[in-house]
DNA sequence: ACTGTATTTCCATATTTATGGAAATATAAA
DNA sequence: TTTATATTTCCATAAATATGGAAATACAGT
Protein backbone atom coordinates (compact mmCIF):
# COMPACT_ATOMS: atom_id res chain seq x y z
CA UNK A 1 0.00 0.00 0.00
CA UNK A 2 1.20 3.68 -0.93
CA UNK A 3 0.10 6.97 -0.72
CA UNK A 4 -1.98 6.55 -4.41
CA UNK A 5 -3.69 3.21 -3.53
CA UNK A 6 -4.23 4.60 -0.18
CA UNK A 7 -6.29 7.89 -1.75
CA UNK A 8 -8.13 5.48 -3.97
CA UNK A 9 -9.23 2.81 -1.50
CA UNK A 10 -10.81 5.52 0.69
CA UNK A 11 -11.94 7.58 -1.96
CA UNK A 12 -14.05 4.50 -2.79
CA UNK A 13 -15.37 4.36 1.06
CA UNK A 14 -16.03 7.59 1.53
CA UNK A 15 -19.44 7.43 -0.16
CA UNK A 16 -22.65 6.80 1.62
CA UNK A 17 -23.92 4.33 -0.72
CA UNK A 18 -20.69 2.07 -1.30
CA UNK A 19 -20.11 2.28 2.38
CA UNK A 20 -23.30 0.93 3.16
CA UNK A 21 -22.55 -1.68 0.41
CA UNK A 22 -19.42 -2.66 1.69
CA UNK A 23 -20.32 -3.02 5.83
CA UNK A 24 -23.11 -5.26 4.44
CA UNK A 25 -21.05 -7.29 2.63
CA UNK A 26 -18.63 -7.09 5.78
CA UNK A 27 -21.34 -8.07 7.51
CA UNK A 28 -21.98 -11.14 5.27
CA UNK A 29 -18.67 -12.66 4.45
CA UNK A 30 -17.34 -15.03 3.67
CA UNK A 31 -20.48 -16.08 1.78
CA UNK A 32 -21.21 -12.45 0.15
CA UNK A 33 -24.14 -11.55 -1.58
CA UNK A 34 -25.77 -11.40 -5.71
CA UNK A 35 -26.12 -7.75 -7.06
CA UNK A 36 -29.54 -7.87 -6.77
CA UNK A 37 -30.15 -8.98 -3.29
CA UNK A 38 -27.61 -6.07 -2.49
CA UNK A 39 -29.96 -3.69 -4.40
CA UNK A 40 -33.22 -5.08 -2.76
CA UNK A 41 -31.63 -4.89 0.68
CA UNK A 42 -30.34 -1.52 0.44
CA UNK A 43 -33.13 -0.54 -1.74
CA UNK A 44 -30.80 1.06 -4.66
CA UNK A 45 -31.66 1.56 -8.21
CA UNK A 46 -29.22 -1.23 -10.36
CA UNK A 47 -27.55 0.61 -12.09
CA UNK A 48 -26.56 2.93 -9.19
CA UNK A 49 -25.67 -0.78 -7.82
CA UNK A 50 -23.85 -1.66 -10.76
CA UNK A 51 -21.79 1.59 -10.42
CA UNK A 52 -20.67 1.65 -7.61
CA UNK A 53 -19.94 -2.34 -7.38
CA UNK A 54 -17.43 -1.58 -10.20
CA UNK A 55 -16.11 1.17 -7.79
CA UNK A 56 -15.52 -1.33 -5.30
CA UNK A 57 -14.19 -3.87 -7.28
CA UNK A 58 -11.05 -1.35 -9.10
CA UNK A 59 -10.39 -0.51 -5.37
CA UNK A 60 -10.07 -4.16 -4.55
CA UNK A 61 -12.55 -3.75 -1.36
CA UNK A 62 -14.88 -6.16 -3.11
CA UNK A 63 -14.40 -9.46 -5.45
CA UNK A 64 -17.48 -11.37 -7.37
CA UNK A 65 -17.63 -14.76 -8.53
CA UNK A 66 -20.27 -15.91 -11.31
CA UNK A 67 -22.57 -18.21 -11.08
CA UNK A 68 -25.44 -18.62 -13.60
CA UNK A 69 -27.49 -15.75 -14.17
CA UNK A 70 -26.41 -14.27 -10.42
CA UNK A 71 -23.35 -12.25 -9.93
CA UNK A 72 -22.26 -12.92 -6.32
CA UNK A 73 -20.07 -9.93 -4.53
CA UNK A 74 -18.03 -10.09 -1.47
CA UNK A 75 -15.39 -8.31 0.73
CA UNK A 76 -11.84 -8.39 0.12
CA UNK A 77 -10.62 -7.98 3.48
CA UNK A 78 -6.59 -7.95 1.85
CA UNK A 79 -7.23 -4.70 1.05
CA UNK A 80 -9.21 -3.54 3.89
CA UNK A 81 -6.25 -4.68 6.20
CA UNK A 82 -3.33 -3.19 4.22
CA UNK A 83 -5.42 0.19 4.51
CA UNK A 84 -5.59 0.11 8.28
CA UNK A 85 -2.22 -1.17 8.59
CA UNK A 86 -1.20 2.04 6.39
CA UNK A 87 -3.32 4.64 8.15
CA UNK A 88 -0.94 3.42 11.38
CA UNK A 89 2.40 2.68 10.03
CA UNK A 90 5.17 3.83 12.62
CA UNK A 91 2.39 4.68 14.70
CA UNK A 92 4.08 7.18 17.84
CA UNK A 93 8.12 6.56 16.05
CA UNK A 94 7.43 2.81 16.43
CA UNK A 95 5.92 2.48 19.89
CA UNK A 96 2.66 1.36 18.95
CA UNK A 97 1.10 1.87 22.52
CA UNK A 98 -0.60 5.75 22.27
CA UNK A 99 -2.60 4.36 19.09
CA UNK A 100 -3.94 1.25 19.98
CA UNK A 101 -7.57 1.37 21.14
CA UNK A 102 -8.54 1.52 24.59
CA UNK A 103 -9.60 -1.65 26.06
CA UNK A 104 -13.05 -2.19 27.89
CA UNK A 105 -13.56 -3.85 30.58
CA UNK B 1 -19.82 6.16 14.63
CA UNK B 2 -22.27 5.94 12.27
CA UNK B 3 -22.79 6.38 8.76
CA UNK B 4 -22.49 9.69 8.11
CA UNK B 5 -19.99 10.21 10.87
CA UNK B 6 -17.95 8.02 8.73
CA UNK B 7 -18.05 8.98 5.10
CA UNK B 8 -16.77 12.53 6.61
CA UNK B 9 -14.18 10.80 8.24
CA UNK B 10 -13.27 8.93 4.88
CA UNK B 11 -14.03 11.72 2.64
CA UNK B 12 -11.06 13.82 5.40
CA UNK B 13 -8.45 10.95 4.63
CA UNK B 14 -9.02 10.36 0.87
CA UNK B 15 -6.88 13.11 -0.40
CA UNK B 16 -3.70 12.84 -0.73
CA UNK B 17 -2.47 16.57 0.92
CA UNK B 18 -4.29 15.44 3.79
CA UNK B 19 -3.43 11.82 4.04
CA UNK B 20 -0.02 13.05 3.84
CA UNK B 21 -0.33 15.36 6.80
CA UNK B 22 -2.02 12.73 9.24
CA UNK B 23 0.64 10.11 8.43
CA UNK B 24 3.01 12.74 9.30
CA UNK B 25 1.11 13.20 12.55
CA UNK B 26 0.74 9.45 13.64
CA UNK B 27 4.28 8.93 13.09
CA UNK B 28 5.05 12.00 15.16
CA UNK B 29 2.83 11.57 17.82
CA UNK B 30 1.88 11.66 20.80
CA UNK B 31 3.99 15.48 20.53
CA UNK B 32 2.67 16.50 17.43
CA UNK B 33 3.91 19.31 15.25
CA UNK B 34 3.15 23.09 14.97
CA UNK B 35 1.69 23.86 11.65
CA UNK B 36 5.06 25.78 9.94
CA UNK B 37 6.70 22.38 10.52
CA UNK B 38 3.96 20.39 8.97
CA UNK B 39 4.16 23.08 5.94
CA UNK B 40 7.77 23.05 5.71
CA UNK B 41 8.24 18.80 5.58
CA UNK B 42 5.46 18.20 2.94
CA UNK B 43 6.39 21.29 1.00
CA UNK B 44 3.01 22.81 0.78
CA UNK B 45 2.01 26.36 0.85
CA UNK B 46 0.33 27.48 4.18
CA UNK B 47 -2.74 28.28 3.04
CA UNK B 48 -2.89 24.93 1.36
CA UNK B 49 -1.78 23.26 4.48
CA UNK B 50 -4.10 25.21 6.94
CA UNK B 51 -7.29 24.33 4.61
CA UNK B 52 -6.91 20.90 5.10
CA UNK B 53 -5.99 21.06 8.90
CA UNK B 54 -9.06 22.87 8.94
CA UNK B 55 -10.66 19.67 7.29
CA UNK B 56 -9.01 16.88 9.97
CA UNK B 57 -9.96 19.35 12.64
CA UNK B 58 -13.29 19.36 11.70
CA UNK B 59 -13.45 15.64 11.18
CA UNK B 60 -12.05 14.84 14.52
CA UNK B 61 -8.83 12.89 13.10
CA UNK B 62 -6.41 15.81 14.47
CA UNK B 63 -6.52 18.06 17.75
CA UNK B 64 -4.63 21.67 17.82
CA UNK B 65 -3.29 23.19 20.62
CA UNK B 66 -1.85 26.48 20.64
CA UNK B 67 1.63 27.31 22.52
CA UNK B 68 2.69 31.54 21.73
CA UNK B 69 2.76 31.79 18.64
CA UNK B 70 2.72 28.24 17.30
CA UNK B 71 -0.13 26.28 17.19
CA UNK B 72 0.62 22.29 17.43
CA UNK B 73 -1.23 19.78 15.68
CA UNK B 74 -1.66 15.74 16.78
CA UNK B 75 -3.52 12.71 15.90
CA UNK B 76 -6.95 12.34 17.56
CA UNK B 77 -6.63 8.57 17.85
CA UNK B 78 -10.33 8.34 19.23
CA UNK B 79 -11.87 8.96 15.98
CA UNK B 80 -9.48 6.61 13.93
CA UNK B 81 -9.89 4.01 16.24
CA UNK B 82 -13.67 4.05 16.07
CA UNK B 83 -13.60 4.18 12.07
CA UNK B 84 -11.76 1.34 12.21
CA UNK B 85 -14.10 -0.20 14.20
CA UNK B 86 -17.51 0.60 12.53
CA UNK B 87 -15.38 -0.72 9.43
CA UNK B 88 -15.54 -4.11 10.51
CA UNK B 89 -18.23 -4.07 12.38
CA UNK B 90 -19.97 -7.45 12.94
CA UNK B 91 -18.08 -9.14 10.33
CA UNK B 92 -18.82 -11.78 9.27
CA UNK B 93 -21.90 -11.85 11.36
CA UNK B 94 -20.13 -11.45 14.46
CA UNK B 95 -17.72 -14.94 13.82
CA UNK B 96 -14.42 -12.45 13.82
CA UNK B 97 -11.95 -14.70 12.27
CA UNK B 98 -12.39 -14.12 8.22
CA UNK B 99 -11.55 -10.30 8.77
CA UNK B 100 -8.58 -10.47 10.81
CA UNK B 101 -5.08 -9.67 8.76
CA UNK B 102 -3.13 -12.88 8.48
CA UNK B 103 -0.06 -13.52 10.96
CA UNK B 104 3.22 -12.99 9.86
CA UNK B 105 6.19 -15.04 11.53
C1' DA C 1 4.21 51.33 19.33
C1' DC C 2 7.00 48.83 15.99
C1' DT C 3 9.00 44.76 13.79
C1' DG C 4 9.19 40.02 12.70
C1' DT C 5 7.23 35.54 12.61
C1' DA C 6 3.20 32.17 12.57
C1' DT C 7 -1.15 31.05 11.03
C1' DT C 8 -5.55 31.70 8.90
C1' DT C 9 -9.06 33.68 5.73
C1' DC C 10 -10.66 35.22 1.22
C1' DC C 11 -11.74 34.14 -3.41
C1' DA C 12 -12.18 32.78 -8.35
C1' DT C 13 -11.15 28.93 -11.22
C1' DA C 14 -10.77 24.16 -12.58
C1' DT C 15 -11.66 19.44 -11.86
C1' DT C 16 -13.94 15.38 -10.31
C1' DT C 17 -17.90 12.62 -9.34
C1' DA C 18 -22.98 10.67 -8.34
C1' DT C 19 -27.51 9.87 -10.16
C1' DG C 20 -31.11 6.69 -12.35
C1' DG C 21 -34.08 5.63 -16.50
C1' DA C 22 -33.74 3.22 -20.70
C1' DA C 23 -31.45 0.16 -23.53
C1' DA C 24 -28.19 -3.55 -24.07
C1' DT C 25 -26.14 -7.83 -22.67
C1' DA C 26 -25.91 -12.45 -20.41
C1' DT C 27 -27.66 -16.59 -18.75
C1' DA C 28 -31.35 -19.98 -17.73
C1' DA C 29 -35.75 -22.21 -18.26
C1' DA C 30 -39.86 -23.45 -21.07
C1' DT D 1 -36.55 -20.05 -30.39
C1' DT D 2 -39.16 -17.60 -27.12
C1' DT D 3 -39.66 -15.79 -22.56
C1' DA D 4 -38.07 -14.43 -18.07
C1' DT D 5 -34.69 -12.88 -14.91
C1' DA D 6 -30.03 -10.73 -13.62
C1' DT D 7 -26.67 -7.45 -14.36
C1' DT D 8 -24.28 -3.87 -16.73
C1' DT D 9 -23.53 0.15 -19.85
C1' DC D 10 -24.80 4.62 -21.72
C1' DC D 11 -25.45 9.37 -20.97
C1' DA D 12 -26.70 14.14 -19.64
C1' DT D 13 -27.36 16.79 -15.59
C1' DA D 14 -26.27 18.42 -10.98
C1' DA D 15 -23.27 19.05 -7.11
C1' DA D 16 -19.06 19.14 -4.34
C1' DT D 17 -14.25 20.27 -3.66
C1' DA D 18 -8.87 21.61 -4.12
C1' DT D 19 -5.70 25.19 -5.24
C1' DG D 20 -2.40 29.03 -3.76
C1' DG D 21 -1.32 34.13 -3.84
C1' DA D 22 -2.42 38.14 -1.32
C1' DA D 23 -4.26 40.16 2.59
C1' DA D 24 -5.65 39.84 7.31
C1' DT D 25 -5.03 38.31 11.95
C1' DA D 26 -2.47 36.71 16.15
C1' DC D 27 1.28 36.72 19.15
C1' DA D 28 6.07 37.73 21.08
C1' DG D 29 10.14 40.40 21.61
C1' DT D 30 12.50 45.02 21.47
Amino acid sequence: MNTNQAVITLSCLAQEARLKIFRLLVQTSPAGLAAGEIASRLDMPHSTLSFHLKELSHAGLVKSEQSGRFVYYSTDFSTMNALMAFLTENCCGGEQSCCLPEKHS
